[in-house]
DNA sequence: AAATTAATTTAGTCTAGCCTAAAAATTTAG
DNA sequence: CTAAATTTTTAGGCTAGACTAAATTAATTT
């Protein structure tokens, strides 16, 4: 039985590993769990004796299988209570997080896959973000920012890198919302700003936002 | 902001209070919470510094106002989640206490009060048991056990005392389900056993049984 | 390649929450 | 109304998880 901070660490680990696939070090973490180094080398050392990563002094950390399929069980518990807040309790894409970070930790197979198959079985969460299958298999979507659009290309709306509740609320505001198709009409020199066309609405965005928003193209 | 075992204590004295009108024992605590008097002595001294008990040494312990709205809304949620896992995720009454342990920890009063409106203001969980408004008011229902009813008279299945899985399997198996009316047929002096009729067929169940189970009669 | 800088680990401390054993207070009984 | 029994509290210890400060290892720079 795990306790709810070697989840968290496991976590980190797990979404540190994606940029970092030679390993991922100590400072990286503490500064995603919002700790310091010290307790993450700790914390290492027992996750180690579980099994669950790979750990090497001075050497970073990866994940052992049973480590990532562990992380992903949290994050699959994680994603579903997202859906569920959005879809059956009226919560906006932008209040959901801190719920699901507490909801994320509670131990039932029986509760997770029940609550998979009331929502009938989603594929994303309200992010875009994809959920776990129960054996642990993630269906990554191929996906680019909308700054790397040229202009003229059209990109379906898939997901945000940021996901901070302010990045959220402006998308509400400016009326951008997943699954929109969005066309870049015009790149700005002067600031960089991108004039997009929302099906049939213009408007502009920073480049900031844009690198922060997936799509596909289209 | 409380911790779970702050939370479980109140949740304990709580329950304890009922037949304590004058104060608890730090012993009782101990063997409901599956502690040590130590450990509760010291709970109590914090409880009492953030003036959730009245607290005096040797003295027994009670809930301020604070304390018992407190235990109230962990009440309801755990009860509100009960009835979301047998309601919505096919779970049976054997099944949620422990998982409703866990969930109604979680911190977010639009949650619970989003989650009693998905469920449709229910003023009951799946035991029977009355779950309290968002304000902390219960609505008690007159009962007594279906032991006490005499020969001929019939009662309502409104509750359970004994709520343990096994228990509440056993009645399954007897297909004696709340809301079932229940008449007392006979009452055998050898074994204290009492025959009843459900509806329309008899059956027998022993005296502890019978005092396991609430009735109102009717 | 040595020296400086940066990252990581170790050492030692703290708090929450639990425990056992011993002391103190209260209750019960003779 | 004392003496024994019971209950409760205190004292002291343990573990998990966090921290700061110091030491060590690795990386970078000159």
């Amino acid at each position: 039985m795990l306790s709810y901070s070697e989840e968290n660490h496991l976590k980190a680990i797990f979404h540190l590993s994606v940029n970092n696939e030679s390993g991922v070090s100590t400072n990286s973490i503490a500064s995603k769990m919002n700790s310091k180094a010290p307790s993450v080398t700790e914390m290492l050392k027992k996750l180690s004796e579980k099994d669950l990563v790979v750990y090497k002094k001075y050497q970073g950390v990866l994940l052992t299988d049973f480590g990532r399929k562990t992380a992903l069980s949290v994050i699959r518990k994680h994603r579903l209570w997202e859906v569920f807040l959005v879809e059956k309790l009226n919560f906006k894409w932008d209040e959901v997080h801190d719920i699901a970070e507490q909801l994320e930790h509670i131990k039932s197979e029986k509760l997770t896959n029940e609550l998979d198959k009331f929502l009938d079985y989603p594929t994303k969460d309200p992010h875009g973000d994809p959920i776990p299958n129960p054996a642990g298999f993630i269906k990554y979507t191929a996906k680019l920012v909308l700054s790397d659009l040229l202009i003229g290309e059209t990109g379906k709306f898939i997901g945000v890198k940021d996901s901070s509740s302010t990045f959220l609320k402006y998308l509400d505001k400016r009326e951008i919302s997943l699954g929109s198709n969005i066309k870049v009409i015009h790149k700005e020199e002067f600031d960089e700003s991108i004039h997009i066309g929302l099906v049939e609405t213009n408007l502009s965005i920073s480049v900031k936002s844009a690198a922060n928003i997936y799509v596909t193209k289209l």
